[in-house]
DNA sequence: AGATTAATGTGTACAGCGTCCACAAATGCT
DNA sequence: AGCATTTGTGGACGCTGTACACATTAATCT
């Protein structure tokens, strides 16, 4: 005979914890992976505990070692599954940007979309980008499919799109377009840390979107 | 009779595992933050473990609760701290600004040293640097004394130093200077945060220190 | 179809963690 | 000298990640 197990936070969301009448859970893997996001989301990296998760979804502790090397393994793809969250954000705010017939000018708009994209999602769910930006081990999974959005794309790859773009349209000269992906990342992700975790945690939205749109000023000029 | 503890490390750092013959440790409270520190230093954030550091110490684990509240407690102290040297290495950058007579080029410059000061910190003690900037609660402490260097100024302080001068050397418009701390220093900020845990890490010193510099051109140009 | 192997989940156990409580030892005050 | 306060100890509790042996089910091969 096998038990189940129950969450310590049984009160409120007993009802999310999946029960099971066979001995295989049938999708484990993702079961795991999505009550991990899950956690991350509502209490940042911290909250993703290897026991919590099980009991989420109705496992054993151990039943995870057989689908996640380890905890690091976990939060690993936790990380990526908030990037391919993030470039979702950012593909959804360039959909807002409408052509104006004026390529330079649209250029402009849609670098300032995926910058713009970059900081509502940093503030929308701080745990998720938090976790996005952790645990890496190089620049590899920057273009890793695991991290992709809908659009089959990276929030690196966006951005490198959004800068190529701003190249053709003549707004930015050919030799400044090298590694200025790491410029224009630097400026959004500096701000989104400092807004969600830093010494300016707690300013209201509408002074962190004010702040947003001046950095990405700061960032067209610059650039 | 009381026995004292020993690390599970000892192999190696034996020695600075400080021995008593006293009951009454004398400055227990510095001597815990200080083992602290260097955890955080070699470590990072995870590695300051409250009974190691009092393993460190050479106390008993409950010794670290008459002078910290909690493990928090003493993250916080540790982030304090890790500012405070952040804002040595700071003033050190500036010091090596030779003033040439002409001031609008002495305020770049200037500014410069700060932004250069901030990144080369980041990488030569990304364990400090990392704590320098969570476990806050607001910004508050952008302002505390204890978080101040040598010079009795924050980091914050000493970059919103660099763009007074910056103003009244007339190369900044006083109409941008407000809140363009914020500014400078998420791009700045982003740039480390990138270098040491994101996704660049890994790329060498000189790659690096070329990027910091374009990036500092960015921002001058951009404020 | 039946047997064997592989995959997946369980149970038990261990060391380490942060923290609570009662107690011991040293210091400071009147 | 006596007492109150401060500072450190010892033991305990519930939690964690994870190793190991075992149980159950699914897949594969005769």
């Amino acid at each position: 005979m096998w038990t189940l197990y129950t969450s310590t936070l049984d009160k409120e969301n007993m009802e999310k914890i999946a029960k099971r009448s066979t001995y295989r859970h049938g999708d484990l893997h993702r079961a795991l992976l999505e009550a991990a996001i899950e956690l991350a989301r509502k209490g940042g990296k911290n909250a993703i505990v290897l026991r919590e998760v099980t009991r989420q979804a109705g496992v054993a502790p151990n039943a995870a070692y057989r689908h996640f090397e380890d905890l690091g393994s976990l939060l690993r793809a936790v990380s990526m599954a908030a990037q391919a969250q993030l470039a979702d954000a950012m593909e959804k705010e360039l959909a807002t940007v409408k052509p104006s017939g004026n390529k330079a000018e649209d250029a402009r708009a849609r670098l300032r979309a995926v910058g713009t994209g970059y900081l509502t999602f940093a503030q929308s769910e701080p745990g998720l980008f938090r976790m996005a930006f952790s645990e890496h081990a190089d620049m590899s999974n920057a273009t890793h499919p695991a991290s992709t959005g809908h659009g089959g794309l990276t929030p690196f790859q966006i951005l490198s799109g959004a800068l190529d773009d701003l190249v053709s349209a003549g707004e930015l000269p050919a030799e400044r377009r090298v590694a200025s992906e790491f410029l224009a990342w630097s400026a959004v992700h500096g701000l989104a840390m400092l807004l969600i975790d830093g010494p300016m945690r707690g300013s209201g939205q509408a002074q962190a979107e004010a702040l947003g749109q001046r950095l990405i000023d700061m960032v067209e000029r610059g650039l």
